[in-house]
DNA sequence: CTTGACCCTGACCTGACGTTATACCTTACA
DNA sequence: TGTAAGGTATAACGTCAGGTCAGGGTCAAG
């Protein structure tokens, strides 16, 4: 701190690093009151300074703007006893971070137990998943992106709660499939729509126009292909158009 | 953090350590929102518990709780990083503090020497009582039920006695330490046995195998830790040998 | 003699809860 | 079966440490 023997409002604020409304409030409930110029201004003294400082190192300790008063205003100022108050204060901080810690601890190691293990679920085949990384060779990393920043939070909870779902979906798909149902159907389309959904909320957003390249995929690629066509043969290319037809019809 | 998988408001206030209101003021600002069972009351599962576990660091950090919730809410957000980082970040502060507590003994123990006027030091940590707490933490609440209820009738004669006792034991394990003796040694041994004692007869009961967890617990839990490097550094890791030394030599 | 930087007070606003009041629900026990 | 204790809910007001104007005075420089 400079060595200055009177200082403004503003120059003690600047000085020590509050606010001049601060020294007003400090001044209003007489924890810190300045003398005052003719004008009215307020004139900060070095001891005023010295005060100063020790109000904020208390406040820092948490301590009530109240409580700072009584103490420095207690006549029998015992250094000791701040001392040692500013002591059991630090060392109750010491106690409550060592206990997040120990809390951290238990979430980490939770973390690792419950982290998704998605290959496990997915038997090695995770299409949503997969769909964003080809995606990604595709040049469309921003599918990706998404897909990886929103995943990687996600439970095994939630993970199952996922694969429940898309497996009840691919179950309805399959029988639509079988009982002859045609793509263009509204029956198709409702089930292609709740596929796009499923997507878009849980992995990345996903428009119509993604939705369809989705389908080309589902044909073109092998694994899709397969993935879908091992629950009935054709069903990815029923897919595929359903897709295309909910498209359309939602244009 | 105990693992279970629903709390009730208050249930989940005194495992974090905040009041019932703060929870409501949580929720009233989707902070937090738990879910509501039939009769409308609050049920936080255990990944609520999480969330307010993250709360509470994140304002401890000085964060506001919009902020918090903007950074909580954040799909970006990395939970298992952001504990690694937000545990460094504690225990550094735990460092430091440490640190500021020892330059405030020293100051404290400078003003002793003007004065008469010495106990009340401890005022902040007393070992044998953190130790109870520790392993309520762990789950062995017997220990800490014991200890509480042998503790509360101890006069403050009592007290003074113990922390004699552990201060002249504390004494000779420093100097058994310093004095370069190997942990398996007999002297080593007796002092381990007598710290087995001591607990045992102050505290709670403390069998061979609790002892070694102890032993464990001062090397791991950094207040511990500190606590008896403090004396001689390295002394903590020291003593969890000369217990498990001692609970060799005496099956 | 104006302009811009400072200063004043007063009044209301904010965030993060504390406190109090009133009422409902559940459980233990007489 | 009733009732008392204790947990829960909402609602509404209080608090603390300032932030944020608004309206007006002061002062040195150009």
């Amino acid at each position: 701190m400079e060595k200055r023997d009177t200082y403004s409002v503003k120059q003690l604020a600047t000085l020590s690093g509050v606010t001049v409304r601060t020294l007003h409030h400090y001044d209003a409930i007489r924890l810190l009151s300045p003398h005052r110029l003719l004008n009215g201004y307020r004139l900060y003294t070095y001891k005023d300074a010295l005060r100063l400082q020790q109000i904020l190192v208390n406040r820092e300790m948490g301590m009530s703007l109240d409580a700072i008063k009584q103490r420095l205003d207690d006549p029998d100022f015992d250094y000791s006893k701040t001392l040692v108050k500013q002591r059991t204060i630090l060392s109750e901080k010491i106690g409550s971070y060592t206990q997040m810690i120990t809390s951290i601890d238990a979430a980490l190691s939770q973390l690792d137990k419950q982290k998704g293990d998605t290959m496990s679920l997915y038997a090695g085949f995770n299409p949503e998943q997969y769909e964003a990384e080809v995606k990604e060779k595709w040049g469309e990393g921003e599918a990706y992106a998404q897909s990886q920043s929103r995943t990687k939070n996600y439970t095994n909870e939630d993970w199952q709660l996922i694969k429940q779902k898309e497996e009840a979906w691919l179950e309805q798909l399959k029988k639509c499939f079988l009982e002859n149902e045609l793509p263009q159907s509204l029956r198709a389309c409702a089930l292609a729509e709740e596929h796009r959904l499923h997507i878009d909320k849980w992995f990345y957003p996903c428009s119509g126009d993604m939705h369809q390249q989705l389908g080309d995929m589902y044909v073109s690629d092998d694994r899709f292909k397969e993935y879908y066509d091992k629950k009935a043969k054709g069903l990815a290319a029923f897919l595929q158009k359903a897709i295309y037809a909910n498209s359309k019809k939602s244009m």
